[in-house]
DNA sequence: GCCGCCATAAATCAC
DNA sequence: ACGTGATTTATGGCG
């Protein structure tokens, strides 16, 4: 499914717009996958000077639509098929791959090369999963550990 | 395993309470007055923090949850945007 | 050049 | 059932 709306777009009510103009992806969540419609660039003029960090309460209008707001990261595997929509795909590991995971996060905190490859054969993951894996889960270990540093919990 | 166990089974999500109407209240001013860019400074969010009564990271959590909600559906916020945009101008008018 | 840190996106969980 | 705060996979920039 393509998000073209090069066309017409309903001023009137576009807020009622994913109902009506994505019948065979109710899911579909995104208004904009990059394009940005016409008939809604408003000022899109002033956006290189809107910078927020000297300016407090800059733009109180609403109803623009801002860089911000596109889709970024979308899994593009294949966009041709009307079923097959680009929602991205986060897969949920299994309890035994957090498990062993966080066996070895136990044992050491870093991992070589060696031993993610053997991880990562064993889990039937990718090595970039893992070292993946392995990086959030010091940012989490860290995040708990950041204001009490000293009161172990086990 | 013990301990991953209980890390499955006993995270924050479990104790999960809303903030408090003040605190959202300021949060969305914020949002709504930098909606060209609702990326608040690691500043700011400690500024906004202490005046909700939550943590910074907790300040992140609602910031990633409002922008990615609000872009998935621009029109269910509208209302909300108008209104903190009255909020806002009011405020303008008074200072100004 | 790869690798880790970091902020963040997006999906999902859990209350 | 849904809203919402928190957590889990995953990306990209930068050092």
């Amino acid at each position: 499914m393509n998000w073209n709306y090069s066309n017409q777009f309903p001023s009137t009510s576009w807020t009622h717009y994913p109902a009506q103009y994505d019948p065979l992806d109710p899911v579909r969540p995104f208004f904009f996958n990059g394009a940005i419609p016409q008939s809604l660039m408003h000022h899109q003029d002033d956006l290189g000077s809107c910078d927020s960090r000297e300016n407090k309460s800059d733009d109180a209008k609403s109803l623009k639509i801002y860089p911000w707001m596109r889709r970024m990261h979308s899994a593009q595997q294949n966009q041709q098929r009307p079923g097959n929509d680009n929602k991205r795909i986060r897969t949920a590991y299994t309890r035994h791959q957090t498990l062993e995971l966080e066996k070895e996060f136990h044992f050491n905190r870093y991992l070589t090369r060696k031993r993610r490859i053997e991880i990562a054969t064993t889990l039937q993951l990718s090595e970039r999963q893992v070292k993946i894996w392995f990086q959030n889960r010091r940012m989490k270990w860290k995040k708990e550990h950041k204001s009490n540093g000293k009161n172990a919990q086990e | 395993a013990v301990m991953i166990l209980r890390s499955r089974f006993l995270d924050a999500r479990r104790k999960r309470r809303n903030f408090s109407k003040q605190a959202t209240e300021v949060l969305n001013e914020y949002f709504y007055s930098h909606l060209s860019n609702p990326y608040p400074s690691e500043e700011a969010k400690e500024e906004l923090a202490r005046k909700c009564g939550i943590t910074v990271s907790q300040v992140s959590n609602w910031f990633g949850n409002k922008r990615i909600r609000y872009k998935k559906n621009i029109g269910k916020f509208q209302e909300e945007a108008n209104l903190y945009a009255a909020k806002n101008a009011q405020a303008v008018c008074q200072t100004g």
